[in-house]
DNA sequence: AGTCGTCAAGCTCGC
DNA sequence: GCGAGCTTGACGACT
């Protein structure tokens, strides 16, 4: 669903509605996982479908028309397909009812996907990245870089050129609807994939670049913010979604890695001019966004 | 009701 | 080697 005004979100989390109990990441472990099966499993996804359209509402009524959804709406989603859940009717017509809203929906799979693995490893990443794309398939949703399933290319593996490689060859495997809505993102650490790494793989199969601004600055490349933020912008066939956080160590805890996030946000970010639409990755979620809106008001 | 040991998956880096 | 960090703490046994 297109707009005319710029969209701003978070990532998975309402912590306004979490003290509620409202909660869209409700899981198990794997010993009940064995012992109750897809009954349980569709009973915890039911829950947390219907959450997450309680989370939806919730944003559209305080001005948050985009939103990062959890990877964990359905828990040991990799053992089975949605549609053989016993709640399947009601959790459909849940997740049509979400796939409805003027709210902009993005999936964020997990460091475990590495689609230039092999073996289980490149398995299991289709089976996860499959399994975000049948949300979105299932809300209604028509396949695009509009709701965006963003992954990193992985690790290394030694060799970053023949990784990309295999990153291009691998996403063949993938459905069509997945290819439309896949992309990636840029770095945190100097030994893993910048922005300018990246481009290849945008020319090679199409898949625009996410542009991390808090990774950049750990990872830079040879680009300055500018020239990398410009770069990842030219790849998107629709208005981007970029990702924003301050530096925890930076801001709040010298003593705290330089990967980690801070708890909340501290300036406005620099869009040179042009349209995005910006996911806050804080720790502090929404209430980070809320607080920023009044520092900079 | 609250505490706390433990928890699917991969890779990288600092200690 | 271990643990933190990344997408995002939460589960579940026990007191």
């Amino acid at each position: 669903m297109n707009q005319t005004t710029l969209n701003v979100g978070y990532a998975c989390i309402n912590l306004s509605l979490q003290a509620e109990k409202v909660t869209t990441n409700r899981g198990m472990i794997k010993k009940t996982f064995t012992e109750k099966g897809i009954v349980y499993a569709s009973e915890l996804a039911q829950k947390n479908v219907q959450d997450l359209l309680k989370i939806v509402d919730w944003n559209l009524k305080n001005g948050f028309r985009l939103f990062r959804i959890s990877s964990d709406l359905f828990p040991w989603a990799s053992e089975y397909q949605i549609s053989q859940l016993p709640d399947y009717p009601e959790i459909r017509e849940t997740l049509e009812e979400i796939g409805s809203r003027p709210i902009r929906l993005t999936f964020h799979p997990g460091p475990f996907n590495h689609l230039a693995g092999q073996g289980n490893v490149l398995a299991n990443t289709i089976k996860d990245l499959e399994y975000q794309s049948s949300v979105f398939d299932l809300m209604g949703l028509p396949p695009s870089h509009w709701n965006k399933i963003n992954i990193h290319a992985g690790g290394t593996y030694g060799d970053k050129s023949a990784t990309l490689a295999r990153f291009i060859k691998n996403f063949a495997l993938l459905s069509e609807n997945l290819r439309a809505r896949l992309t990636v993102e840029n770095d945190d650490r100097v030994s893993l994939y910048t922005v300018t790494d990246l481009v290849p793989v945008y020319e090679a199969i199409g898949t625009p670049i996410v542009f991390d601004y808090f990774h950049h600055s750990l990872n830079p490349g040879e680009q300055t913010e500018e020239e990398a933020f410009l770069t990842a912008y030219s790849t998107w066939d629709v208005r981007p979604v970029f990702h924003y956080s301050d530096s925890r160590q930076e801001r709040e805890d010298p003593k705290a890695r330089r990967e980690a996030h801070a708890d909340w946000l501290y300036s406005a970010v620099n869009t040179y001019g042009k349209e995005v639409d910006i996911v806050y990755e804080s720790k502090m979620k929404e209430l980070a966004i809320l607080r920023l809106r009044g520092l900079l008001a």
